[in-house]
DNA sequence: CCCCAACCGTA
DNA sequence: GTACGGTTGGGGG
């Protein structure tokens, strides 16, 4: 059916409803998980209305066709005629984001086109389809109530404000402005616009630019005639102004010649989907709009299931800019929404793919050029290299310290590397310099030797480096940017704006090979770089980097700041290209000063009472050694495997339960306890021996070691990269393993004590990792379950075994819980049979069971298997990749891992995502509740984090800290399962756990 | 001095 | 059955 006159067009500026709905409408959220959806609602109602009853608005007709124009990418035509546009835009808030991808879904459930188009904003898709329109003598209603549209204004064409439920036609223009609709660019490329950069005349706002075009007419004379302006000011701001006027009159005329996907012809209302709409709004919780729905279309809404919807990450895939001049933090949270994922590219040469296959081939394979490294002495040459980072807008920094320790670390030089380009065709395109700052000369005096010649005052360097690295303007680069951050914050310096070599290739690669610098370098650059040993040497004749010979270190680090820029500059765009740049954004990158952060505050133990209990310990074990020996009726190193192997299994001629796979006995903790159980008393004595040394050596003779001289606190090391899932790991000390399971164990958490007229409190997640599961796998009978709060591993035993809950025999519940905790795990008759001393056919019939009872369950693992042997790699619910490249290995066994590694990653790795993303929101919630100087985040144990908090902020803080942790999946993902955090504040973290 | 295997602490 | 890190013993330098 062609459009003809007499048909009305609606156009709905979809971005624009959404930002101004965001800000007008109250925050209404999804009653069951606070999904933000109140612009999403304000949209669907107002849709609605205009299908339904236009006619009783003031716009008075009813719609023949109707569209909804969205923008596509943040990069238009407009960012190529002016790169300042929108330039000052910040991120939207992230309850607004996940709502642009709920307003498309709203649309298709509505039966209604979605329109955008690939470099072009969407008011540029409603001027062409208006014009269009208008000339085959349609009317036109523009469903928007932005002034940059008010130019398409005519007798035919109005606009209408959906919120004020007012029309905007020629007289409202005029009222509004004080020039009709046509001299709307004029006035507007005379004031410009400051949210969007639109450059303007000084001095010159809406009333005076009315009543200049009012003297003169137009722009043009207004411009020709400038002299004869009066007012002095005025008339020097208009001469001076001129160029930039036509630019921003460029900037604001729409353009009407859009290439249009679909005619204007397709854009004709089609019948509405009563059921399909019915199922989006249920799955929205809009019960109002859900009866009223129903009842238009005649239908049953409860017989509706809800939709599922897809809960979108705001930001494009396509959108961050890649341009190394730009500033990544500022620009990375792109304005726009997600574009469709059917919308086509364009195959210009600055899509991401072309991009990184670009730099590989411009810096991949290129020899590395170290005669081109300089040493910098003098403060001139610094500051002037300083200032060419600061050009160029891109830089890689990397310290050469005496410790790997950052909380010790002095500092002995830093090193640069910068895009060189005016640097001769073949050449290198990249320099790099070393500056030494402490080096000193190995013959000194007793107190360590002399200061080297010839470097600059480390006061002097730092107060010129802090100009670069505090600007956030200008980014950094570096290899495992956290020790560098920390090493730098001791100094006074506060880095900003950064990119972390090491956690692009996390992000990247999980999985895949390690992430340290050297491996990166072999993997993408095929280069060997200079190892730390070559320089600084190794075991007795290690030095530390501070008495390294000055040139030798400029080759090293100089090299170090060199790769870590390649590296940037070849895998920065792969990101992109494999859509990963949400991931490194939100979940990577700004843990980084987090974890810094509690790095640096680190926690007070009480060492007189572990040094209480190193003392204990010993006794008891020194009297289990004696009955051991007595026992064994002879002397041995009780600590050696070997040793005691030959005892029990030799000597004594005990069992032999099984191998290790080098064919020494087995002697584990589960060995000896079926020992035990067999009557034998030896085994249990060895048990509780290494229990206790076990807790000595580790853990009370270890910990004071790590007390640091000057804080006096315990400041462990957090490692991003190091896991294939996404959890952290912690080490020196590891703070993720302090015991808990027993009596003797958990009187070390005592030791881990509070600071005066403050207490710790501990945050844990409660079950997260099932919770997860019932969420990915959507487990009808888990969803109720944590839905409704009740014992999962009772309901799951009584699922199985038919047996109530209600007096249910405590093993069956064990195992049960067992069998849940196997799920997590990738479940093996094997292993569920090992862990509950069964045998396997048992096992394997339980586990047949729980299938039948939830064959969700066992779809989601066949699912996942099949996704990772044909992806080589499972991913989070948040997008995070976790690598399994031996899931196709011919070797049963090792497959049989991979699978069941790939079956468990995506749950760890979720829940592990989901922790992330309550510790980056934890500070700006406590600033927020102006608990931000009160309450200090110290640990993380993977479902836990540990808190060090005022006395009397202890009740301020624990609902917020419980709030944002419950809340942290949103509104990137909704749960289907509500999270549950238990809290609990005390003096020391035993009693706070 | 370095590395691996065995063992065991945590989630 | 998943994911880690630390300690010890012991082999091979």
């Amino acid at each position: 059916m062609t459009m003809k006159k007499g048909d009305h067009l609606f156009l709905v500026d979809g971005s624009g409803f959404i930002f101004r709905a965001f800000h007008a409408l109250p925050a209404l959220t999804r009653k069951s998980d606070g999904l933000p959806v109140g612009a999403v609602s304000g949209f669907c109602n107002m849709l609605w209305k205009l299908l339904t009853d236009a006619r009783d608005t003031s716009v008075g007709v009813t719609p023949s066709h109707l569209a909804v124009i969205f923008d596509y990418s943040s990069k238009t035509f407009r960012k190529d005629i002016y790169p300042e546009y929108k330039a000052n835009r910040s991120a939207p808030p992230e309850d607004l984001v996940p709502q642009f991808g709920l307003i498309r879904q709203a649309t298709r459930a509505f039966n209604l086109p979605c329109i955008e188009t690939e470099g072009f904003e969407a008011d540029d898709i409603i001027a062409t389809y208006a014009r269009a329109a208008e000339a085959i003598g349609a009317d036109v209603t523009i469903v928007s109530s932005d002034k940059d549209l008010m130019q398409l204004v005519t007798p035919n064409v109005h606009m209408y404000d959906s919120m004020k439920d007012k029309q905007i036609g020629i007289p409202e223009v005029i009222e509004k402005w004080g020039v009709p609709p046509e001299k709307m660019i004029d006035l507007q490329s005379l004031t410009g616009d400051s949210t969007d950069n639109i450059p303007g005349i000084p001095g010159i706002g809406p009333k005076t630019a009315a009543q200049l075009l009012e003297e003169y007419g137009d722009l043009d004379t207004l411009l020709a005639r400038a002299e004869e302006i009066k007012q002095a000011k005025r008339r020097e701001n208009i001469l001076a102004g001129r160029n930039l006027v036509q630019i921003s009159r460029q900037l604001v005329t729409l353009r009407t010649d859009v290439p249009l996907d679909m005619p204007l012809d397709a854009l004709m209302l089609e019948k509405q989907d009563g059921p399909k709409l019915i199922a989006f709004l249920k799955a929205m919780e809009f019960t109002s709009l859900t009866r009223r729905v129903a009842e238009a279309c005649d239908c049953d809404a409860s017989a509706i299931a809800p939709a599922t919807l897809v809960v979108e990450w705001g930001e494009a895939a396509h959108g961050p800019d890649l341009d190394p001049g730009a500033e990544p933090q500022a620009s990375s949270a792109a304005v726009s929404p997600a574009p469709l994922a059917s919308t086509p590219g364009k195959t210009d040469g600055t899509k991401p793919d072309d991009l990184a296959a670009a730099r590989l081939e411009a810096f991949g394979g290129k020899e590395i050029d170290r005669s081109r490294y300089v040493t910098i002495r003098d403060l001139p040459t610094l500051t002037l290299w300083l200032s060419e980072a600061r050009e160029s807008g891109l830089v890689a920094f990397d310290t050469e310290t005496n410790s790997l320790d950052p909380m010790q670390a002095e500092l002995v030089g830093f090193s640069l590397a910068l895009q060189d380009n005016s640097s001769t065709p073949g050449a290198s395109a990249i320099k790099a310099a070393y500056i030494p700052l402490g080096h000193r000369t190995g013959h000194g005096d007793l107190l360590g030797g002399g200061h080297a010649e010839g470097q600059i005052p480390m006061a002097d360097a730092l107060a010129a480096l802090k100009g670069l690295l505090e600007d956030p303007a200008v980014l950094k680069v570096a290899q495992n940017l956290k020790y560098d951050y920390l090493v730098m914050k001791r100094y006074g310096i506060t880095l900003k704006s950064f990119d972390d070599t090491m956690l692009i290739s996390y992000v990247l690669e999980a999985g895949q090979g390690t992430h340290g610098m050297d491996a990166l370098s072999e993997r993408w650059l095929g280069h060997t770089p200079i190892t730390y040993k070559e320089v600084a040497g190794s075991g007795k004749g290690a030095v530390t980097f501070d008495l390294v010979d000055i040139d030798k270190a400029t080759a090293y680090a100089a090299e170090d700041a060199d790769v870590t820029l390649r590296l940037w500059l070849v895998m920065k765009p792969r990101l992109a290209a494999m859509g990963l740049t949400r991931v490194y954004e939100r979940l990577e990158r700004p843990l980084v000063p987090v974890l810094a952060h509690m790095e640096a505050r680190g926690i007070t133990i009480d060492r007189q009472i572990l040094s209480r209990l190193s003392g204990e310990l010993a006794q008891k074990a020194a009297a289990f050694e004696d009955e051991i020996y007595e026992l064994a009726g002879e002397r041995f190193n009780v600590g050696s495997p070997k040793q005691l192997g030959d005892i029990l299994f030799g000597k004594m001629g005990l069992p032999g339960g099984s191998k290790t796979k080098t064919g020494q006995w087995s002697t584990s903790a589960q060995v000896l306890e079926d020992l035990a159980a067999q009557g034998a008393p030896l085994p249990r004595k060895i048990v509780d021996w290494r229990q206790l040394t076990k807790l000595k050596s580790t853990y009370t003779d270890a910990l004071p070691g790590y007390v640091h001289p000057q804080t006096k606190r315990v400041h462990t090391s957090y490692s991003l990269a190091s896991t294939t899932t996404g959890r952290l790991s912690s080490s020196e000390p590891n703070l993720q393993n302090i015991p808990v399971r027993t009596a003797e164990g958990r009187k070390i958490r005592t030791a881990f004590i509070s600071t005066p007229g403050h207490k710790l409190l501990s945050a844990d997640y409660s079950q997260i990792e099932l919770r997860v599961l019932a969420h990915v796998a959507e487990i009808p009978q888990l969803r109720q379950a944590f839905a409704d709060g009740v014992d999962i591993h009772a309901m799951t035993a009584s699922e199985m075994f038919g047996v109530p809950v209600e007096g249910m025999p405590s093993e069956v519940r064990r195992r049960a819980k067992a069998i849940n905790f196997g799920i997590i795990y990738g479940i093996s008759a094997f292993g569920l049979a090992n862990q509950l001393s069964i045998e396997r056919s048992e096992a394997g019939d339980y586990i047949k069971r729980y299938f039948e009872r939830f064959p969700g369950i066992r779809d989601y693992m066949e699912n996942t298997k099949a996704f990772a042997r044909e992806h080589g790699y499972v991913e989070t619910i948040f997008g995070r990749r976790a690598h399994y490249p031996e899931i196709k290995s011919s070797n049963p066994s090792m497959r049989a891992f991979n699978e069941r590694a790939a079956i468990n990653a995506p749950i760890q790795g979720s829940a592990a995502d989901i922790i992330r993303r309550a510790m980056i929101q934890i500070e700006p919630a406590l600033e927020k509740a102006g608990l931000s100087e009160r309450v200090r985040m110290l640990l993380q144990v993977h479902d836990e984090l540990i808190f060090e908090v005022e006395d009397d902020a202890v009740d301020a803080a624990m609902p917020v800290i419980t709030a944002t942790m419950e809340q942290a999946a949103m509104p990137a993902v909704a749960m289907r399962v509500p999270l549950k955090v238990d809290a609990r504040a005390a003096n020391n973290w035993d009693e706070a756990h």
